[in-house]
DNA sequence: GATGAATGAGCGTTCATTCAT
DNA sequence: TATGAATGAACGCTCATTCAT
């Protein structure tokens, strides 16, 4: 009897798991394709079911990009929240964790695909943009700049433009995203991820710390 | 007769610039919606012309895709080249010069939509993204590699991994373009574009500035 | 034991009155929508049944269609015979019993949509058109002959065509009926029912007889 | 140069008519099978044109639909109305002339599908047969009231509920049109067409009649 | 050269039918 | 018996491409 109970039928384990299936599947190829270059018939395929099956989880394809958007990064954002509530004493070392942390919890994996993909399709969703901005990059953008207030504060960061340096720290993260999922694909690059990875921290660390000397910057006169 | 051969006949003058005014019309579509969610018929609505006209100078719309790539960056990326052969000592404006001279000529014109173009279509075309890897990317950041290698041989900048530098430098200003182009058209930034580039300016140079003290990075544990 | 015998199952009276809950919703949605616009879905759900559950009594949506009709129909065609048999020595009153007797029978009941039904269907299903005419129409017709050769032949009716006649005489009460199920649903009638069905029994009845002397017409009393 | 002029160029040509060629293969079409089981690819297969022509002139199958119905019906019912205005000083055949006058020029006609398309999809489209309802069907009543208007007013008529008398008038006829193009093409009808036709003329002069006295029935000439 | 009517392959979506549970 | 998840053929509609004018 125990069996039965535990046996949870494979039809009702499958009819479960299936949107996320369904989701990852089409997340891969709108990544790869872009919207509308993906064919409903592929992302089927990929997710090992007939075409009409994802119409029994979905009411069309842009309610499938809608959900890959919503139920691929929220949770994410989410545990990176966690993160400030953590008692770190050293700006420095938060900094590292939430700029690394997004590099290996959403960039480094499958979900690294987003951002391309939603760099792509924002302005043919403007609401799912609009959505994401505000669920997805004000709320990441939120994360530094909590740290580089904190850095600041301190004094172990110079003073500077919070939100402004926040966007510059994470262009440089989002671009070994974009590029994996973009040229990535069809063009080796140079160097190691590793290096570039520390190259960039060694970068914006000498340039946030708090340092005696300090040049203007003067306009270049073509 | 002479004056028809000196009557410049606004005819042959219209034939002469249409290729350009199709590619004109496609780039900004192209962008906008992307390559496969673009119709023809709006490329060619928009460029004041029918649809068959189209098809007198591009083959396909495949080619004139790729026509809008290559018309559309490689006179800048000439122009760029060039900047090196002034005879400029201070590396700090040359560096400077290219950065905000690719802002200026490229990312703050209509030819800022390329990037999130190419970048959206990269892997639906490979060929064409070798060739704007090859001409456009690497060449670019070859000169931003020349200027960071002038810096360190003159001892203005700390000795760095310039290859990887070049690659973390040009991020924070395609990252504007390629906002510009996509939640820039739905979604309201926070602070100015100025203030943006001379937080990033300012950062990386000190980011780059020899300096005397130095903290090792150690990874964050979570 | 016996208590198993005698308790008539609520489960087996549903499942006997399956078939025809089937065909009463199949039925209602045929005639409002069609046979090719209803969907099998809505069928069951009107019967409170899953979709799957159709196929356990017909074979197909075909097959429903043809019992739809089949069950619908035949039981009142028989029931209308019934009325030839019974010894009623006034022509008028039997044409009047089996013209309103059609009404208030079939025509003013939810069988009265058949006729839309299968007007509408009947080149679809031409076979199943056969056997309705042979079935329905034939027999109902052959019921108004009788009645009017009956009349004829004790002079109370001039003598007419009797089979063309009969076609005119059901004409107006299936039009009645059509309406209802087609118009009727969206825009109102002028009159009454009442008035209609009268001032349609006068004319004719004024048409059909022999003397100039006329009677009052009397509603017939099944 | 006058043979330049008067060619219309066939391209053109068929351009023009292209309208009225689709829109009579789809009456064919909904008229034999109803609106949802007829195919867009039968529906330009009979034109003579590829599926994606019909998308050239109609926005959709709905718009087909509504093309037919009223392209097809409303040059008839305005050529009805022109009956009332010729002085005819009798009644009887200005009332055989409006009711043969509809059976030669829509009933007998491949217009005569309409009223059982109509009346197959009056549910599935509400606007559009209440459009049918107040152009068509209101306006052809009208001009039959009118004629037992003017019947009753000079006595040859009895007096009746011209109303309700009217519907009962061209039940007859609708019924006659019906039947062709649902059962007609499968059962065969017993009687010829005029049989039935002057039966039921005569049925009903006989019942509207208001003396004794009785005329045979002349045909209108058109 | 320029047009735009015509094409037809292809895609998103539906729904009758099946079958494991 | 009854369910409803899954299927896949079919259909409405689109749009890149062609070609007669």
């Amino acid at each position: 009897m125990s069996a039965v109970v535990s046996r949870p039928a494979r039809r009702q384990r499958r009819k479960d798991a299936r949107p996320q299936e369904l989701t990852a599947a089409a997340l891969a190829l709108f990544v790869e394709k872009g919207f509308a270059a993906t064919k409903l018939d592929e992302v089927a395929a990929r997710a090992g079911v007939s075409k009409g099956t994802l119409y029994l989880y979905f009411d069309s394809k842009e309610a499938l990009f809608k959900a890959v958007i919503q139920e691929g990064i929220v949770p994410a954002i989410e545990e990176g929240e966690a993160l400030l509530d953590q008692p770190s004493d050293d700006p420095v070392q938060l900094l590292q964790c939430i700029l690394f942390g997004w590099w290996e919890r959403i960039g480094n994996t499958e979900l690294g695909g987003i951002p391309k993909l939603m760099l792509s399709e924002a302005r043919n969703f403007p609401e799912v943009a609009a959505y994401y901005h505000d669920t997805v990059i004000h709320r990441g953008l939120a994360l530094i700049r909590t740290a580089l207030a904190r850095g600041v504060a301190r004094g172990v960061f110079r003073p500077v433009d919070v939100d402004a340096t926040a966007d510059v720290l994470i262009a440089p993260l989002l671009h070994l995203a974009l590029w994996r999922h973009s040229f990535g694909a069809c063009c080796v690059r140079g160097g190691s991820v590793e290096t570039y990875l520390s190259t960039y921290f060694d970068l914006i660390l000498n340039g946030l710390r708090a340092a005696p000397g300090r040049a203007g910057v003067s306009r270049c006169e073509p």
